[in-house]
DNA sequence: AGAAAAAAATACCAATCGGTACAAAAAGGA
DNA sequence: TCCTTTTTGTACCGATTGGTATTTTTTTCT
C-alpha cells in the first residue's frame, strides 16, 4: 500500500551535516536557502521536515547539543567527589571543544547561539536554548548534590562559567593545550572550596 | 559666513543613546531603520554622519568600549604585583558589567558582539571588535610583564577568559554578589601559580 | 502499462533589508 | 526679504529574506 519517490537524505544525517554546516557558518550568518544548497538540497525539503528555520535551527542545536550533553552526564555520573565532578565536567567539555570537524577554531554552537540569541523572547529557538543549557546545568547541580557539595548554586554557576570560557577560547583559536592550562587553574576555584569542606578526593 | 539648519542631536549624545540602545537590544538584532527610530531621528541622519551600518555598529562598539577599557587600564597601572594585576582586572571588569543603564541582564556588549560576528571575516566590523579586544588583552599583559609574572600568555588567556565568563553570567541574570563570588574563585587559579612562582602580595 | 502516492525542484510571493536620491525645512548673511 | 547653506525627512531602489504554491520526478501497487 506504500509509495512514492525515496528520500534523498535520512533525517538523521541530514541534521548531522547541517550541525557542521551551521557550526562552521555561524548560527545567523546563513540563510535557509543556503543551509539547504550546501547541503544538497532545496529549501521546501527542509521546510516539510522540520517546519519554519526557528524549527530547523532548534533541531540541530538539539542534536549538537546530544553529542555534548551525552559524554557529559556520564562523566559526572561516574564522579564521587567535589574534584571529581569540577574535572569530569570542565575535562569532558574542554575534549569536546577540542574535537574538530569544522575548522581550526570551533567553540561551541550552543554557547555561540546562546549569546547570539540572548536577547530574543518568545521564540521556538530561544525557548530551546534555554531548555537545552538547563539541561546541562541540573545534571550538573544533580552530580554536585549527589556529593555533598555545599554553596551548589556558587559551584554550578562558576562551573558554567568556566566552560563557557573555554568555548571562547577555543574560538578564538586555542589548541587543546592551552584548554588544559585552563582547565587546571579553573579547577583551582573548586579546591580552595572543597579544602574548606573537607573532602577533596579525586573520582 | 556661516548658515544652514541645526543638528538635532550631538553626535556624542547620540552615540551614548545608540550604545544603550544597542546593548539592551543586541548587536544584531535591530535594522538601521528601528535604530534611526528609536533614535528619534532617521535612516539617512546616521548614514550621512558614520557612513554604513558596519560602521555605525562600529562607532558604537567604540563608544562602548571607551566605558570599558578606561577604568581597566586605569587600574591595571595601579596594581603591584600578580594577583593585584589579576584582582585589578576582575574587579573592574565586574563592576562595569554591574553597572546596569539598560536592564536586569546586561552582559558586554563586546563580548556579545564578539561571538555573534566571530565567523564573519574580512569586514569593518569584524576588524573593529578584534582591534578592540586585542587592546584590552595587550593592556592586560603589559600590566603581567610589568609585576614580573611567568607564563603570561597563559595567564593573559585565563584572565581574559575569566572576564568572558563573568559577561555571560551577567547577562544570564547573576546579580553584582553572585559575580564577586565568582572572581573570588576565578582569582584562585592565578594565586596558586603566584605561590609556584613566590610573590603574592596584594596590590 | 497505467494509476496513485510521496518527495523533490522550480517558481513565485509579500516583507524587509541596507543604501541613496531628492525634496522640505530651518538657520544665517546680504 | 531673498538667497545660500546645512540638515532633516520622505520616498524610492535593487537585493535578499522566510515562506509557500505548483509542477516535475521517481517510486510502488494493481
Amino acid at each position: 500500500m506504500a509509495a512514492g519517490r525515496p528520500r534523498k537524505f535520512d533525517d538523521d544525517e541530514l541534521l548531522d551535516r547541517a550541525v557542521d554546516l551551521v557550526w562552521r557558518e555561524g548560527p545567523l550568518a546563513l540563510s535557509l536557502n543556503e543551509i539547504a544548497t550546501q547541503l544538497g538540497t532545496a529549501k521546501p525539503a527542509l521546510a516539510r521536515r522540520f517546519g519554519g528555520k526557528d524549527d530547523f535551527i532548534a533541531a540541530v542545536l538539539k542534536r549538537y547539543h546530544e553529542r555534548i550533553d551525552g559524554p557529559v552526564q556520564a562523566a559526572l555520573a561516574d564522579a564521587k567527589s567535589l574534584e571529581g565532578v569540577a574535572r569530569a565536567y570542565l575535562n569532558t567539555y574542554q575534549a569536546a571543544l577540542s574535537v574538530k570537524p569544522v575548522g581550526p577554531q570551533t567553540g561551541c554552537l550552543l554557547a555561540a547561539t546562546t549569546e547570539a540569541c540572548a536577547t530574543q523572547r518568545g521564540t521556538v529557538l530561544a525557548a530551546t536554548i534555554q531548555s537545552l543549557n538547563e539541561r546541562t546545568k541540573s545534571g550538573l547541580i544533580g552530580a554536585l548534590e549527589r556529593v555533598g557539595a555545599d554553596e551548589i548554586d556558587r559551584l554550578a554557576g562558576y562551573l558554567y562559567g568556566q566552560s563557557v570560557a573555554l568555548a571562547f577560547l577555543s574560538r578564538s583559536g586555542a589548541d587543546a593545550e592551552v584548554l588544559s592550562d585552563f582547565v587546571e587553574r579553573a579547577l583551582a576555584g573548586v579546591l580552595n572550596d572543597a579544602r574548606t569542606t573537607g573532602s577533596a578526593n579525586d573520582s
